[in-house]
DNA sequence: GTAGGGTTAG
């Protein structure tokens, strides 16, 4: 190789951006560069893999060359396993097949199992699995750990273990890969064994164990494991904050936050991300902001993915000036999880027409939407009643930017019809899935019919959610508010007789506000802590208040069951979320914003106590309940009563 | 010149 091929290498490695590849490419053409294999391998190495979104271009280039060799195919596979479109990499894998001379290699086979296992294809995993076979290269040392790793992410733990068994001497990773594959799967006994059977011990390999566990929920199993480890290295402690905030133990994360900083250990951005997400999931906004000043003070500023779980933990907590100026101000690229978090938490707080010009702007930046940003977008859509826009960017979605469009996608349309009041079209639309509807998309379907009180409808739509999820409880209350609503109160009876006979309990609702650095949670109807006995009492003068001055009357419609008029003014008084705000004004200081976060949708009474408590006392109050966000302001909401 | 197992946000 001569100097200027040197030349042309060093540049390449130091290009970061797509115009400058281009310019380097021109010149590679004009000396006449652009044909030799290794400056070629490079290029498309470059454009594929390293510089991200410009795997278009490496396609192009690589379409063009005459007789690529193996390492340009291997590049290529490789860009595309990891892409939104990993089919991609197996048209390419079948092409060079086809097409060239040139022998699928073990690094061949490694990414381009990588791909099926992304894309979650089994049947592409096996067939990919023979053609290793063919070649002599299923029992590779890699390929054999790839193919594990496979066939745990398309769900077959049978064929994770044959693919185990068959290896000649399997390594501490391949061991770590099976017994990964076994998590993955949901065997969590399967992979005890598989762990208490590896004739190797490292630290990585008890990691595995944990973070499987918490997982699977198992958080007592991985507590137990973690405290019996000799050697807890910072992989350990993040695992656990992790897996704790994951499974919505908050208390524990940030119990298991400040041990690890007693112990000696100093936080990574990993526990970093795990007690943010503990933040975001609680609506803790006063334990979030000390996190946030030890990121600003430790330097952790400057990693993607703390910023991005700082900007979901303010848009989770309400507070989207806050959300934004971490997205604005971040120093590297924002990956597309920055804009998607970014997007989602402008949807959920309403702000449709923002979210789609975010939503603009990525796309303006170079970063492609993947399938959850479409789901943000969708998201928004469906939330602000904007039908057409939803339409358009779910067809885009498939035919512009070619992404298969999942059941959550499916889902979103479902909402984005049904909310708006278009029942039969939502109705036809889930009959005409290609994909088969699970619970979640009749459920949406059902929500939609409570929303405009379309009883026959939900019969219908209940009778497919009772062949899907014959138990759930939060149906089968939708259904008899839908009754009780209609006036039908035979057939509210009738649920509620059935629930009985059942014991189908109703999930009980929850919220939770933050005092002085401190999260107090409310219970519906329950009357035995100080603190609840304390917001009812501010709750019963907040309500003669109401009635006197903001002319409050109870809407009871949708309560449960036929019952007095005073006795279901009762049953709507007892909400959680009331009583979260009343605790709030007993204790917060004047002038403080109210946040609070319930695990339920807020109801129509418990809104309009909201809008009226904005106003009489010239507070804001922020609800986050199970779908957004309800900023309420001198009486009105965010929502404009639409949710 | 390219690869496999553990924790990272939406």
């Amino acid at each position: 190789m001569n100097n200027t091929s040197y030349h042309c290498l060093s540049l390449l490695t130091s290009c970061k951006n797509l115009k400058t590849l281009k310019q380097i490419h021109a010149s590679l053409v004009k000396i006449g560069l652009n044909s030799e294999p290794f400056i070629a391998g490079k290029l498309i190495l470059h454009c594929a893999v390293t510089i991200s979104d410009v795997l278009d271009y490496a396609c192009r280039f690589f379409l063009h060359f005459p007789n690529p060799d193996v390492f340009m195919h291997n590049t290529l596979i490789r860009g595309f396993s990891e892409s939104s479109t990993p089919q991609n990499s197996i048209f390419t894998f079948i092409d060079m097949r086809r097409k060239s001379m040139v022998p699928p290699d073990s690094f061949s086979f490694a990414f381009v199992l990588k791909a099926a296992a992304n894309y979650g294809s089994l049947r592409a995993g096996i067939q990919l699995h023979c053609q290793a076979l063919i070649h002599g290269l299923d029992i590779h040392l890699f390929v054999g750990t790839t193919l594990i790793s496979m066939y745990g992410e398309c769900g077959s733990v049978y064929f994770a273990k044959k693919a185990f068994e068959q290896m000649l001497e399997p390594n501490v990773v391949a061991w770590n890969a099976i017994v990964t594959a076994c998590f993955r799967c949901g065997d969590v006994n399967g992979a005890r064994k598989m762990f208490d059977m590896m004739p190797f011990t490292n630290s990585t390999s008890s990691n595995v164990m944990l973070a499987g566990f918490a997982k699977a929920g198992a958080l007592e199993l991985a507590k137990k494991m973690f405290w019996e480890m000799k050697v807890k290295d910072d992989v350990s402690w993040s695992t656990m904050i992790v897996g704790f905030a994951h499974n919505a133990s908050f208390g524990e994360a940030f119990g298991y936050f400040r041990e690890l900083q007693r112990v000696g250990l100093r936080p990574n951005e990993v526990s970093l991300t795990g007690v943010l997400s503990a933040c975001a999931q609680a609506g803790a906004f006063e334990f979030g902001k000390i996190f946030h000043g030890y990121i600003e003070k430790s330097g952790f500023n400057w990693i993607t993915a703390v910023n991005n779980a700082l900007v979901d933990m303010y848009a989770r907590c309400g507070n989207m000036e806050m959300a934004r100026l971490v997205f604005e101000s971040m120093p590297y690229k924002k990956s597309v999880v920055s804009w998607t978090s970014m997007i989602e938490g402008l949807a959920m707080h309403g702000y449709a027409e923002e979210a789609i010009q975010v939503f603009h702007e990525m796309e303006g930046s170079g970063i492609r939407p993947d399938w959850i940003t479409f789901i943000a977008i969708l998201y928004a859509c469906s939330h602000a009643g904007l039908i057409e826009q939803g339409c358009s960017y779910f067809s885009k979605m498939k035919n512009v930017f070619n992404i298969e469009p999942k059941i959550e996608h499916y889902g979103c349309m479902v909402d984005l019809y049904g909310r708006a009041g278009y029942l039969q079209k939502a109705y036809d639309f889930v009959c005409q899935m290609p994909i088969s509807p699970n619970a979640i998309i009749w459920r949406t379907l059902l929500g939609a019919c409570s929303i405009h009180g379309n009883v026959e409808l939900a019969e219908q739509v209940k009778e497919r959610l009772s062949e899907l999820e014959p138990n759930d409880s939060g149906d089968i209350v939708l259904l008899s508010n839908i009754y009780a609503v209609a006036g039908k109160w035979k057939d509210v009876a009738t649920v509620r007789r059935s629930m009985t006979a059942q014991k189908i309990k109703k999930t009980p609702g929850w919220s939770m506000i933050e005092v002085d650095r401190t999260m107090y949670s409310f219970v519906a109807g329950e009357k035995s802590k100080k603190t609840t006995a304390e917001a009812y009492e501010k709750l019963k003068e907040i309500m003669l208040r109401l009635r006197v001055e903001g002319g409050y009357v109870p809407e009871v419609a949708s309560v449960f069951h036929d019952v007095e008029e005073e006795e279901k003014e009762d049953s709507v008084f007892k909400h959680s979320e009331k009583l979260a705000v009343a605790f709030g004004i007993s204790r917060l200081c004047k002038g403080r914003d109210i946040r609070i976060v319930k695990n339920l949708r807020i109801c129509r009474d418990c809104h309009t106590v909201m809008k009226l408590i904005s106003k009489v006392y010239g507070l804001k109050v922020v609800v986050r309940d199970r779908s957004r966000f309800h900023l309420f302001n001198d009486g009105s909401c965010s929502c404009k009563d639409y949710w």
